[in-house]
RNA sequence: UCCUCGGUAGCUCAACAGGUAGAGCGGCCGGCUGUUAACCGGUUGGUUGCAGGUUCGAGUCCUGCCCGAGGAGCCA
């Protein structure tokens, strides 16, 4: 048996035989020449059976593959435009094929198929092409969030999932058992990483959050990853610094290292390499003045509905659509009204009906990818604030505390992860972005 | 929780005004030396989401329920 190679390295064996071990994506039979579209997790690859140059029963294995077949294949490496793989222009040409095992009737075929069909064999659907070079992008995205952390000073600190209370108190949260008493499966770690910064002085948690709110759109999940970087010293424009270099990096890591799999999925990329600092920055006031103004042009009588709004209230999904869409790159909307955003952000100096928070919004009508803030750092302001929010003083005691001893300013943000792949991948529904998505109506598989 | 749309073969869909449930894909059999979701011929395949009602007759009309999708609110 030939060298066993995997196909994402298959330029380099132009000439030679390998061997490759997979699976069988889609066959043509054409009579005395089949075609096999071969996956092997790494890529695709079209192998190609002429029946005079093989074995006779290694043309007739060949001929029992159904699709998904598991298979081990040597043949001799060609150059060839016409070869459609991942990368493209490289076939082998077949001398040896073993079948692992002749796969059932396959229920996802290379064709279209429906939400609910799909959703129902998420575990198979992931062996598709599209969603393979989602997924890929995915673990790149990942890669470039903890990289770019690392190397600026940041350490990783896990916060706890298992949680006592509400960290903002308004969103619906999954209650769970715990020896009697409830508990709460965490939706952000940020409380623990303000303890976190006073020890570490930059640290990011990453994990997994779960929000058990009623939501059904493309935009929502009920489990989904977020990364939560908490920084100390740091005021609201020094947060955006670090935001706006934090998703540059992203974007041109994957644009570097994935355009393959982009191209797969035909992103047009261009948006995307407009993405670098500064990111326009706008206020919440200045916000609701572009609204109005849209609302006075446009003559879709539904989209004015829509985009109703009053001074204090928190923007919708199609506010957000709409002001992204006057911007090239994300843009950050800071200072929203106090009582629109959570008990903990710092009050804009001489306004107090401000905060110091802070939302990035991406283009192409993708909408809000980060929340952030500087939060409250003086410890009366937090107790007021405590009360005012209805919020149990006892629970908070802890996160008090950490104004008594050395409180500093500092700020902090959570990122999306599954948000920030729909939108560099170009696809409009988030259940996509992870392998396995929670969603209101499913849990299974 | 609310609004809108939908549920017919394994999959994607069709079925006029209530009158014998059909096509493509897939599977199976056969043909083909450059296919790109191949193509050609044949063949297989149904408790029309569930329950009830109207009718000589219901996939189609009515009532209730179940399930799913898109959106609103809320959020990353």
């Amino acid at each position: 048996m030939a060298e066993v190679v995997r196909i994402e390295n298959i330029a380099r064996y132009v000439g030679q035989e390998v061997t490759l071990q997979g699976w069988l994506y889609n066959r043509t039979d054409k009579g005395k020449l089949q075609f096999l579209q071969v996956r092997d997790g790494t890529g695709f690859i079209q192998c190609v059976v002429f029946r005079k140059d093989v074995p006779e029963e290694v043309f007739a294995a060949a001929a029992r593959l159904t699709q998904e077949s598991s298979l081990v294949v040597t043949g001799v490496v060609r150059q060839d435009p016409r070869a459609p793989g991942v990368p493209p222009g490289y076939e082998l040409s077949v001398t040896d094929l073993k079948v692992v095992q002749i796969a059932d009737e396959y229920p996802i075929q290379p064709k279209e198929h429906g939400v609910d069909f799909l959703l129902d064999h998420r575990h198979l659907w992931i062996r598709s092409r599209r969603q393979w070079a989602v997924l890929r992008v995915r673990a790149t995205v990942i890669r470039a969030i903890r990289d770019w952390l690392d190397g600026h000073g940041f350490i990783n600190m896990d916060t706890p999932i298992i949680t006592p209370a509400a960290c903002e108190g308004t969103t619906t949260l999954f209650q769970t058992d715990y020896f009697g008493e409830p508990a709460y499966l965490s939706q952000s770690g940020q409380l623990y990483n303000e303890a976190n910064i006073y020890a570490f002085g930059r640290v990011y948690c990453f994990g997994p959050t779960f929000r058990a709110e009623k939501s059904k759109t493309r935009r929502h999940l009920t489990e989904f990853w977020m990364v939560e970087p908490e920084i100390a010293f740091c005021d609201l424009d020094g947060l955006m610094e670090i935001e706006e270099q934090f998703v540059t990096y992203i974007v041109q890591t994957c644009l570097r290292e994935r355009a393959q799999e982009l191209a797969l999925l035909e992103r047009d990329t261009r948006p995307l390499e407009k993405v670098e600092p500064p990111f326009p920055r706008i206020s919440y006031d200045e916000a609701l003045d572009i609204l109005a103004r849209i609302r006075e042009e446009t003559e879709d009588e539904e989209l004015r509905e829509l985009l109703k709004i009053e001074w204090g209230d928190d923007f919708g999904s199609p506010h957000e659509t709409e002001l992204t869409k006057r911007f090239e790159k994300p843009v950050f909307v800071y200072g929203y009204p106090t009582r629109a955003k959570a008990f903990y952000m710092e009050p804009w100096p001489g306004r107090p009906e401000v905060c110091k928070s802070v939302d990035l919004l991406a283009p192409e009508g993708y909408g809000e990818i980060i929340g952030g803030s500087e939060r409250i750092s003086d410890p009366d302001l937090l107790v007021q604030r405590l009360k005012e929010w209805n919020l149990p003083r006892e629970a908070f005691e802890w996160y008090i505390d950490l104004r008594r001893y050395g409180s500093v300013p500092h700020s902090g943000f959570g990122l999306g992860v599954e948000r920030t792949v729909a939108w560099i991948c170009g696809i409009d529904h988030l259940r996509e972005a992870i392998p396995f998505p929670r969603t209101l109506k499913r849990v299974y598989p």
